[in-house]
DNA sequence: AATGAATGAGCCTTCATTCAT
DNA sequence: GATGAATGAAGGCTCATTCAT
């Protein structure tokens, strides 16, 4: 039944999803929604959750062993992040910052994983600095834990429409675009304009 | 009056934006807003449509040269569009991913836009190849510009949300970020999985 | 179970009280409520006819002897009539003209009662008037009933909001009203405009 | 409009009342209502408190000169309810205490003419003993003045069923009724149980 | 005998959209 | 050219009522 709301919330967006339809999709009728989720804000709120914690669970899953080497960890995250977007696109549909449109109490609700999630990869960040025995301000560790993760999304979504992109590949490009530019700032080895 | 519009499509998003409030916030009455914008689709394209040209325009005016090379332009480009969102941020909002309400054939509209600007950082991405007599697919090369609009996207999300946090500092973070990772894949110095 | 009902029919009305309240405060499930009272509808007339009929006993009980004078006999049916009513109020709230609401077939159940006793107060003031050998309209005899049922309804109402206000008390307030009342009426002496 | 909502309200109480019928029978369509009046609520509060008011204004403007004697401001007053009543059926029911079961916000309103409309009458009966000299407590004037409202409410709505009974004959059955037991009272020749 | 589970039908409310002026 | 006034259509939510067990 959930399944049914997120698919509805996924194609239309919370505003536009009609309970009638997402109803209907699930087979059962509308009261019966109402029996079990409540109203439409918490039959959302209760998706985004359930989502979120499973793509948590699944990347945490992939990472498996936090003390491994930090690049392997970025990697391993990576791949499972990309994996379980393929195959649910769906919940990443509802997930992504494409849904935070609508009210602000499910932006919080999506963005609490957005922010487990960048909050994890800036401590994977700050290890590998340590690792080089690299300096790195704090600042920088969190906007460089955005530009990351903003660039997941942005990887995730465009190969969710580009046939033949597999997962593999994409956390492939994303380590090799990330995990340079990561090393040289660990080692100040900053670009700029000339 | 497309003014009005653009700030409450920001405000509450598509769906949630009312005609009313629109035309209360313009100074005017409905009928006067269907008469010159037609129906509220067609007003929220316009107004995506001139941010969008807008938001081109300015970066391109930052790029201003395409013959310079390709770091310079990339950012020169960085640092406009960081600027540009800076100082228009219900523009921002409107045309941001998070807009991109599902279902609604809006999202051509702004995705076009997006398209133009990976279009424009591909280009750049593969100057710089050259430059190096570096070897990449092509696919490679849109890939990373995704990966790389993303990741801007994201910063300028984020520097929304963090006082204090200039375009400047943004267009650096990021140009750091990328630039040395672009740069060792053109030299083939990949990643790989141990 | 009907006592259940009837505690929720005083409290919300017949239509904002629910079939759902009525079973759980009853202790049973909803379906067997259907099977021993059928509709809601069936519910709430089963309800009015025993708290009719109970009040109709106690003002019979009081009354006690048809044979007596007759202003012993209103005395009696008054004091019986106030004293169940404070002792019942959810009874008489359902009771009560407050609780006939428009449009349903059920005013009729309440109006059964209601004529009852309005019949037995009339018989009353014509026994009343053949023992004066007074001479009074038949038509008058039933609008003083209703006069003198309706004042003693709203007697009630008051009584149940006004603390310390005791059945003995507003039975003899309304006693002394009626009956000097309905003694000059009865020797033709009658008020009439100047 | 607001007389469509009435003539509503008044056949089916307030809950069974439907703005969709309220919207046909004025002729107009169901958002006009809620542009004009608002929610339901404030739609019935209003009409409640139009009707309220005209009835009182109809019983003021009878009495007309509050220093004649107590007993022709009683009769015009009361000659002046049963025509209203007898003239606007509809007003009546709704704000007769057979209104009253719908939610404590109306009870509020419609009872705030009630106590008007008894305070009005418990003036008169305490003019009255003045007048005659005579001592009764203040408590008995209130419940007086209570159980004289209630017969005049509970005659309006029996009139309202006979057919051939005009205002004028009930009102004088009323004044008749109540004059003589009120003028008792005030002389302490009360009537007790032997 | 008794109930958990399920629903058809309807109501209040809103909003994009259009006439008549 | 501009608007006050009006509405069709749809959505969220509830409740009396009934099966299958």
């Amino acid at each position: 039944m959930k399944d049914a709301a997120v698919r509805c919330f996924a194609r239309h967006g919370y505003q536009a999803a009609s309970m009638d339809e997402i109803a209907e999709l699930a087979g059962v009728s509308k009261p019966l929604v109402y029996l079990y989720l409540g109203s439409k804000e918490e039959l959302f709120t209760a998706c985004i959750r359930r989502e979120a914690g499973a793509l948590l669970d699944a990347v945490a899953a992939g990472v498996e062993d936090r003390s491994r080497p930090a690049d392997e960890q970025l990697w391993a995250g990576l791949l499972a992040f990309f994996t379980y977007v393929a195959d649910h696109p769906d919940a990443w549909v509802v997930l992504s910052r494409r849904a935070w449109t609508q009210g602000e109490q499910f932006a919080a609700e999506a963005s609490r994983m957005r922010e487990e999630i960048a909050g994890f990869v800036a401590g994977l960040i700050g290890d590998a600095a340590r690792d080089v025995h690299g300096v790195i301000a704090e600042r920088d560790v969190h906007a460089l834990a955005q530009a990351l993760v903003g660039s997941a999304e942005s990887l995730a979504d465009w190969a969710g429409g580009t046939p033949g992109m597999t997962a593999k590949e994409a956390a492939s490009t994303l380590m090799n675009f990330a995990w340079a530019g990561l090393g040289n700032l660990m080692k100040s080895e900053r670009w700029s304009p000339r």
